[in-house]
DNA sequence: GCCATCGCCTTTACAAAGTAAGTTTAAGAT
DNA sequence: ATCTTAAACTTACTTTGTAAAGGCGATGGC
């Protein structure tokens, strides 16, 4: 095994990729690096990844956005069985509200943006055309037409719900990301801002709490 | 002429830019390109932006974000003073009612990252300290306020708007985006994604439409 | 008028990145 | 034993960002 055959998997190279654009920052995940960290030259990857970086990054995608699959941080317990895991959260009939089907979905959704915030810049132009991604669209339909919205609205609140999500957690990223070149002070033709100061941000707090702003204006204007 | 003083400035340079940007995707954007594209050599360009590529990059962010500027499809008629333009735009002394100041700061906003939205990645790291961003969210807390949100409120209703406004774009041009490598197909586990089917989801309305329902919420909630 | 200086651009050069092409090795199948 | 094939290695080429230094024209002081 020393030379080749060194046990390489499209698992293992996502989740090493993953662990070096968290640590490095997604400029910092080169093919060579990632080899080193895989313990591979870096060429051997293309033998995984045929069709080169483009699907990797497209596979990082589907790794973080699938919220079927467990998170990452999730070694098991050595020695189980890994394919088929414990059946996942509230997928075989969950029969919770809509309301709260939702919003366990937004968190979990948001929770995974944030844990690998430095691939965002790679979701921004890949189609969620993927199994689980069209799974989740199909919940979130069908919670919204449990709520009693018609055909027209259910899209409309969907793509509400799934913009606001993702929006939270590119503002939040933004707010805490390295300051500009020239950051602008907060002299006083800004009385709210200096007003208000910056106490630390709770941005769980805040999510949840437009998340909530968002849900009942969806239902006051389309239920 | 021919040799030096080639008429280059950092305007220009970003405008440029953005076409590339536009035309051939943020990939697209080399320096050599870009260059041969203002008819210089590559290294001229960093006399302007002596911080290279990524100073490029935040420029460019500003120039699309800061809604205090007109868009760029403007070029002056010919002859006119450049630097004094017309009064921009709700900035003087606003005194429309909140809600529509809000509406028309997100629909320009919306408009300027889809008239760019190959360079959206570039603006889910870097922090909005820029004097012209704080201008924006000084207005509105303001507006915020004077719909009667107390302080706390305040902060959690903008960052909620801001959030939903770029997360919009980014769902609209995610689904419009090229498609995966393996893009699932709508079988009988989709019953509503199936039945809507697809008939060329009008995004203005839907923006507009949850932009309504946000702030509804949001009134409702904290007001 | 002359020369020094400075702003703006070019030239040259190099290190790092993605990846195409071909080769080697180990393990099964016939 | 020989053939096949998957998996990893080796080599090498192209493109990219950018450091370093040089050239050229305008400008201001004498």
């Amino acid at each position: 095994m020393s030379r080749n055959n060194a046990g390489l998997s499209a698992g293992r190279i996502i989740t090493e990729a993953l662990k070096i654009i968290d640590g490095r920052g997604l400029s910092g995940l080169t093919m060579r690096r990632l080899g080193d960290a895989l313990q591979v030259e870096a060429m051997a990857i293309y033998h995984h990844f045929p069709l080169g970086k483009d699907q990797l990054y497209a596979a990082i995608v589907e790794h973080i956005t699938d919220t079927t699959r467990p998170v990452d941080g999730d070694a098991p317990a050595a020695g189980a069985a890994e394919e088929e895991a414990a059946p996942r959260d509230e997928e075989p009939g969950d029969d919770r509200p809509w309301q709260e089907r939702l919003r366990s979905w937004a968190e979990e959704y948001r929770a995974r943006l944030l844990r690998h915030s430095g691939a965002l810049p790679l979701i921004v132009h890949r189609k969620p055309d993927s199994a689980s991604a069209l799974r989740s669209l199909e919940a979130h339909y069908a919670a919204f037409e449990e709520a009693g919205l018609d055909r027209d609205a259910i899209a409309r609140a969907a793509a509400a719900l799934d913009a606001y999500v993702t929006g939270a957690v590119i503002h939040q990223v933004r707010a805490e990301g390295r300051p500009g070149p020239a950051p602008a002070s907060l002299d006083a033709r800004h009385p709210h801002l200096a007003e208000l100061g910056d106490p630390a941000p709770d941005y769980d707090a805040w999510f949840l709490d437009g998340l909530e702003a968002l849900l009942a204006g969806l239902r006051l204007r389309f239920g």
